[in-house]
DNA sequence: GCAAGACTGTTAAAAATTTAACAATCTAGG
DNA sequence: CCTAGATTGTTAAATTTTTAACAGTCTTGC
């Protein structure tokens, strides 16, 4: 399946990073850029890798996730079509801090680690790539302090909402739907598919949610968000 | 009390970062910079504050903290003398992801806005700050992975290996004590002061470390880090 | 020197979470 | 269309963590 340039140059462009470039950056990163396709369950790249690429999603997803020594899997995102993702590695130099697999059939472009230094030196698209971090950094303080403050009820509700938010996707307007399992949403959350089975019922008890086969369905927004905002 | 440029150069360029710059930046970072004095308790700034500017601890230390809904506080770092911070916010321009105060007496260099502007025009300097942004990023990835893979028993060990290691501090060798009260190393943690007793109690039994008032002492290095590196 | 405040030690009961184990339901692929 | 695999629903017991409540110990400042 040929994606024309101009294709993806408006496709990418609904997410607000991307779209936020100068016109002139954006063609640049898609000319330095190359298309590769992945089946699902393939891997882009495993923790402790050596740098490889900065990665945008063009269709499908990809998981960032790893692995406690017990075998246990930590999902920390799922990177959906439209986001960019993996520029920590090529800011630093350093390995790949996590795994990266394909969840379903996707198609990533790689903008190869010297394409990417060359961009860097461009002052534009280096701010935005600081923007980037920080907006990486600030959603990581969010994380761990639900996680040292807030109630299982309420990091549920706050990862729901950051799933119907995309998860940082294109599209700013939450969806109505979403599609993740009782047991993916469970290892975002680092707890047991039972405990936040407990979760849900209650939310769907309260009106505010309400569930199908691996997907979720919000009911009233405005109540998750009210949720998510308590302690 | 005076600090000579002199002194402040020599003293803050055994932290790892800050040392690593090119002796012109970090001249003209001292050059730019303004000192701060501050109390015990006296607050830096607080979450949601704007901008305001980037920071390097030359005395005392500077708790990052922030205050859950119901009043229960969680420390996310306790910044030592040597150590640079408050970096994001400069980046992205947004306002301030969390509390900093004093926990002590201490003296503080600030790099205002402008002055940090002028200096991200400069390549080296700006490539360090991508650097920082990047350590902090990788040390929160860590912090997440621990809370949803991790066993208390495992976290507690590490954040006791992270404060041995000063933090991020200046000096990279481990000290053999850490001066740390239960009551906030449990805040770290996010759990409480008598869940951290108890693992402690058990980590003393097994002649890994020994607990003093207000301090804790790492007897075995090596047992705590094989305690860290399990599961 | 001594007193107030800070910190640690320790318990027991209550609450939350995990572990383990199945049954039931849904869906996609052959 | 129909079955294998994936997903959800549901329990109960075991474990962990929190909550609550004090007593005892250490330090610092006056």
């Amino acid at each position: 399946m040929p994606y024309s340039k101009d294709d993806l140059l408006s496709t990418l462009s609904i997410n607000p990073w991307f779209g936020a470039l100068p016109l002139a950056e954006r063609k640049l990163m898609l000319a330095v850029a190359d298309l590769q396709h992945m089946h699902a369950g393939e891997m882009l790249y495993r923790k402790g890798d050596p740098v490889g690429g900065f990665y945008g999603v063009v269709q499908g997803a990809i998981k960032v996730s790893t692995l406690g020594e017990d075998g246990r899997e930590g999902i920390l995102s799922v990177v959906e079509a439209g986001n960019w993702f993996g520029e920590a590695s090529l800011v630093d130099g350093l390995p790949r801090p996590h795994d990266a697999t394909a969840v379903q059939r996707t198609v990533v472009l790689v903008v190869s680690q010297p394409a990417f230094n060359r961009l860097m030196q461009r002052g534009v698209f280096a701010r935005a790539i600081g923007g980037l971090l920080c907006g990486r950094l600030r959603a990581l303080y969010g994380m761990v302090e639900d996680s040292m403050l807030r109630s299982t009820r309420t990091r549920v509700a706050r990862r729901l909402l950051a799933l119907a938010r995309g998860d940082a996707t294109m599209s700013n307007d939450a969806r109505a739907s979403v599609t993740v399992s009782q047991e993916a949403l469970a290892m975002m959350l680092g707890i047991t598919r039972q405990t936040l089975s407990k979760e849900l019922k209650a939310l769907a008890h309260a009106g505010v949610l309400s569930m199908g086969y691996g997907r979720i369905e919000i009911v009233s927004l405005p109540d998750l968000e009210l949720c998510g905002a308590l302690a």
